[in-house]
DNA sequence: AAGTCGGGGCT
DNA sequence: AGCCCAGACTT
């Protein structure tokens, strides 16, 4: 007769997991979910110097509560999926003034926080017992017990959070949370499964009938189409590059960015209606690719330099490309801090 | 149920 | 060149 799912883990867990991570020391609830929030669809050794940095700058909830909205967008310049960081900032006020909750229900109350990072928070801050689901565990889950549906479906979702109860234990539940998501990162990882170390190999479905390879089963993807833009690089006689904010919601809301239009057509009376002057001809500077989840984004470059005019309040602000490049003020997308870097090379070795 | 939202690591 | 990652939110 095998042990229980929870306790095989757990022993496992005691030797192999990973018991080093930022978070973890100390485990404050603050600590916790803000490295809950950054983890989100984003590995662990992405996460890890974001982390640091975030909490250097915002050591607790007053602090990240009393921050400027750009402040914390420009510390998460490049890990992705900017409504995190508006949402945590948002919700760091709301806690600021309520108190931390030590519920589920009271986590998933806030803006950024579903179901799954909500019983993590409360598993690990608080070491009480709540039910993830995640990516690590819907792959543990449904190599396990063989689940072959497609993992999108509402039938597959139910089935995989009743297996993650079933296995959950009463005790030890920041371990156990943390244990299955070891071994979804570290053993039964997406490719090249080491279930020859797994703990709960002798009774996993996956491997008696030798489809690990095959499991989990996800629905099949539609083709990302390419959307074509141009990316407007404007400087000021003194070497200043335009930004503009871009709207709080879509593709890279909240950032700073140059500005974009469809078509190299349009670039003049984007710039006329900057309330700016083009002195001499546009330079092809290069292109941006950039893939996101379900587009490719696919821009050329075109810079010149331009007069002032009567640029407008929040039509966009000047900023030196030597501070974005190291410390930049305001959030950037990583493919526009990728070419500034680049653009600033290119002139240093000009002059 | 499907679409939107980033960026990087891995095969 | 795709797939996936400590998912949440909107439509």
């Amino acid at each position: 007769m095998t042990a229980p799912f929870a306790e095989r883990l757990l022993a496992w867990f005691d030797d192999h997991g990973r018991h080093d991570l930022p978070w973890q020391h100390p485990r404050t609830p603050y600590r916790v979910w803000v490295s809950e929030i950054m983890l989100q669809q984003t590995q662990v050794a992405t996460v890890i110097p974001y982390f640091e940095r975030f909490m250097a700058r915002f050591p607790d909830i007053e602090s990240l509560a009393a921050a400027e909205a750009d402040d914390v967008l420009s510390l998460w310049s490049g890990l992705g999926y900017y409504a995190r960081a508006r949402n945590l900032h948002a919700a760091a006020r709301r806690l600021a003034e309520s108190g931390v909750p030590e519920t589920v229900d009271g986590w998933a109350d806030l803006p950024g926080v579903g179901p799954s990072t909500a019983a993590a928070i409360v598993a690990q801050a608080f070491d009480r017992r709540a039910v993830i689901l995640d990516g690590n565990v819907k792959r543990v889950l449904a190599r396990h017990a063989a689940i072959d549906t497609p993992q999108e479906t509402a039938a597959t979702q139910r089935r995989l959070w009743a297996l993650a109860d079933e296995h959950t234990p009463a005790t030890r539940a920041a371990d156990y949370t943390q244990a299955i998501m070891d071994l979804g990162a570290t053993v039964c990882r997406r490719g090249k499964p080491r279930c020859v170390v797994c703990p709960v190999s002798e009774d996993c479905e996956a491997r008696r009938q030798d489809r690990q390879g095959e499991l989990p089963v996800r629905r099949q993807r539609k083709p990302k189409p390419v959307r074509r833009r141009v990316l407007l690089w404007l400087e000021d006689g003194e070497g200043r590059l335009l930004l503009e904010k871009r709207p709080a919601t879509g593709i890279w809301g909240g950032l700073a960015c140059p500005p974009i239009v469809e078509r190299a057509e349009d670039a003049d009376e984007r710039i006329a209606r900057l309330g700016l002057h083009r002195e001499g001809e546009w330079h092809h500077l290069g292109f941006l690719r950039h893939v996101f989840s379900h587009f490719e984004l696919d821009a050329e470059v075109l810079g010149v330099t331009v007069e002032h005019g009567g640029l407008a309040e929040g039509q966009g602000e000047w900023h030196r490309p030597e501070r974005l490049a190291d410390a930049p003020p305001v959030g950037l997308p990583a493919p526009v801090q990728r070419l500034i870097r680049e653009r600033r090379r290119a002139s240093l070795g000009d002059g």
